[in-house]
DNA sequence: TTAGGTCCATTGGTCAAACCAATGTACCAG
DNA sequence: CTGGTACATTGGTTTGACCAATGGACCTAA
């Protein structure tokens, strides 16, 4: 491999900074992606012939790579075979979920600014869902509720209870939504396995929660969307007020609608 | 450096998969934030005397703090100095913001998606921003609109815009908000320009959006939350629906709520 | 004393060439 | 056909070297 140790500007433009070695290599693997060239799902050469195709080291490409597989964009698998290698993931969701992880102890986020955002993001994904589900996602909806009364154990009710809310981002048709949502569920989802471990009366709780989801279910099926919205809130404001402790939980309900 | 290629799992729990090197590096760093052994604006050892503290080659080292770049958390400086060597810079915003850049091309997250939730977002902030913000804030917020009418470039309107509209997020006491709308305002800043320099008559869009920011802002400082909202509301929707396509903007106003 | 320049230590950025470890396939022995 | 061994492939890791930017120390001349 020839090249020198600085790198040639050929498209003349923006020559601010030398770029870093492994941003060309994100710069053109992004570019990849937006001309279609790459899609998830897709395997890509491995980090020897990257390192010959983009004139760089293989160090560099693995930072690169690195760095996308921090957001949650490529993920590797070692060995042969056709799984093996990098691939286009497209996750999503674990990389946001890592991001907010981080900046909640290191900005401090309160558990309840997370809440907040969520509430605001669900009713959100209510109303549109209402207005915009297909049949087919209403009627899952509603399926999913009757599953979840069947569930006594508590990590596998909040999984189930997470899948329902993640639902619903689904069916508003929002593709940012669900990706949110799902994050932030994540981030709180310790804390609230524990509060959850903690309740004295489990098994009315349960059958209270479900009932609310068939409940915000049904409104969501038959088009009401403010309703569910609304029913949403209540949902959400309600089951925090009694789990979390005031010191988790401070905010007055000042986001009402 | 005498350690072999396998490190031992000296906690006993979860050794469920042999955590790579630079995993292992993150995971202490985390740990080192969680700990406050480490907050914004802190320097790193050199990444020599990192590898060695952590028992790990300088290579993996790089790697981990690759990773944390790309969120955000960190940032590099080469040379000497104070100002040199690794800073935990807590930026937040950059890392989200790539990350929705990311997604927006490859999972195809349309620009009225983007809208949808900002608008969401912004109502949350504007409605807790007239309950919870300090008298300062609330003023702070009133003369940014009257900075604003002074401004003619286009995009240095849209930078002030931008920041009027994250100051209500920072007005909310929400911190999670402003990080989300910064970042999505980010992401379509590109389309933004291209089509707000298209407009046919500037000088009227200028002042017509230069006195609902004011409205805004008056309607937050006196507590009306819900008013606020709702003129944020048709602020958004108003300019959206004269600047954008209907191709890019192609959604009913189904959560004027 | 001050203005300007040279040298140099520090620190991230990059490259190179190995070798390790996981993984699936091909092949061989029974 | 079954089971296991050998091997090729691919990411993971280490080592050691050198490059390049940065700012301070020092030195020199006005």
């Amino acid at each position: 491999m020839e090249r020198s140790n600085q790198r040639a500007n050929l498209t003349g433009i923006k020559p601010v900074r030398p770029r870093r070695a492994f941003e060309d290599v994100i710069l053109q693997l992004k570019q990849a992606v937006a001309e279609g060239r790459l899609t998830v799902g897709d395997r890509l050469p491995h980090e020897r012939e990257l390192a010959g195709l983009f004139g760089v080291s293989r160090q560099s490409v693995r930072e690169a790579l690195r760095m996308l597989e921090g957001f949650g964009v490529l993920s590797a698998r070692r060995g042969v075979g056709p799984e093996s290698g990098w691939t286009v993931s497209g996750d999503g969701t674990s990389g946001l979920s890592a991001l907010l992880d981080l900046y909640s102890t290191l900005r401090g986020i309160p558990l309840a600014d997370l809440l907040e955002v969520r509430e605001s993001l669900e009713m959100l994904s209510a109303r549109s869902a209402a207005a915009r589900a297909t049949t087919q996602e209403r009627a899952a909806l509603v399926a999913a509720t009757k599953d979840m009364s069947a569930i006594t154990d508590a990590s596998e009710f909040l999984a189930a209870d997470a899948e329902f809310h993640v639902m619903i981002a689904r069916a508003s048709g929002n593709n940012l939504a669900p990706l949110l949502m799902e994050a932030i569920r994540e981030s709180m989802a310790r804390v609230m396995l524990v509060a959850f471990s903690q309740l004295t009366d489990w098994e009315a709780e349960r059958k209270l929660l479900a009932s609310e989801h068939l409940d915000i279910a049904n409104k969501i099926r038959t088009g009401q969307g403010e309703a569910a919205a609304q029913a949403l809130h209540a949902h959400i404001c309600g089951f925090y007020g009694r789990v979390l402790s005031d010191a988790e939980y401070p905010r007055t309900a000042s986001n009402a609608m």
